[in-house]
DNA sequence: ACATACATGTAAATAGTTACATGATTTC
DNA sequence: GAAATCATGTAACTATTTACATGTATGT
């Protein structure tokens, strides 16, 4: 999937324009997707160009004139063929695991430091997704869905996480070298 | 952290070639860092013109000759305030769940065969990380706990996919418009 | 005969982030 | 008076993937 795709998808659910289509993705798909306007404009423009969607331009009163898109016949049968198409991939970077692994590297005040952080962000994490599957009403089931397989892996390490602190900081402790502090 | 750094990660573990590098990536570290030759051969390249790493050739007997790759003192370093600077962050990217955010747009078949496919990934992901915890001797505890991490995500995820299966295929089928199929 | 493992490397294409540019209005 | 929200857009930079190029040895 790339931000073309994305859009379509939020436009799928409602018109929008470029703004509210990065506020849709910072409030409720930042878990699994991501995308900035650098990328959403230029994609808008590109799929108001192939037909794909069409805007209307809207005076505010005291707010900046807007585009609002719509995502036409053509846009819908487009992004049903892309979801038909498109395997269900995933990918999944932590830079956290990544300090982790050389945790024997470090002082014990930092590992720590880097537990407590990934603690304190699982944490953060749960309540947002626990606050919006029970604020927002009007989810598709597959929506509600996805906030559920958050919420069941941030459960799931936050609890090894709490589980695990202090025996971990033993051990990394025992496996380095002594002339390390 | 760029391939620059996971290639000094690596060899702070012990000298590797090029090849031995992006093996180790496959083997052990995919499940939260991924790199390819187009990126591990020029950071290689680049590294040794900052003298963070040196390299021998090393001619084998019915193998082609390799170029094996040593840390040095400055990189060993410069790797440790890297990793004294990084933030723990992390980023989740999932087509899977785009695609189920969208389900009721998709036949109940193909809906249902997505399911499958990531009960079946989710299952593969776990069995390799399982045999790796048990099979590899010498890990260090921080790699250990990099193992146990993917495993508690795998094992969390499998049973909400099991559970929630057959509901949420109806759920979803309740929530299509009645004219699709 | 064909695929896979070993081994190094380049170049083009892709995609995305970050910073910049502009400007009114509202909140602290 | 400063920061945040609303609103659109461009351009430079960064990084990575994919495909290509080359060649031997081993396994099926």
């Amino acid at each position: 999937m790339n931000t073309h795709h994305l859009c379509l998808g939020i436009l799928s659910l409602g018109e929008a324009s470029g703004y509210e289509i990065k506020k849709a993705f910072e409030e409720t798909f930042s878990h699994f997707q991501a995308t900035s306007y650098g990328s959403i404009y230029p994609a808008l423009a590109k799929l108001t160009e192939q037909g794909l969607v069409s805007f209307r331009e809207e005076t505010q009163e005291k707010r900046p004139t807007k585009k609002v898109f719509t995502i036409t016949q053509a846009g819908y049968e487009h992004f049903y063929q892309t979801l038909m198409n498109s395997e269900p991939a995933e990918q999944y970077r932590s830079d956290f695991l990544f300090l982790m692994m050389f945790a024997h590297l470090l002082p014990k005040t930092h590992v720590e430091t880097l537990l407590n952080k990934q603690t304190e962000h699982l944490k953060t994490e749960l309540e947002i997704l626990q606050r919006i599957i029970s604020e927002c009403q009007s989810l598709t089931p597959g929506m509600r869905f996805t906030l559920e397989y958050g919420i069941a892996a941030n459960q799931a390490l936050l609890l090894l996480m709490q589980q695990r602190h202090s025996a971990l900081l033993e051990e990394i402790d025992a496996a380095r070298s002594p002339l390390e502090s």
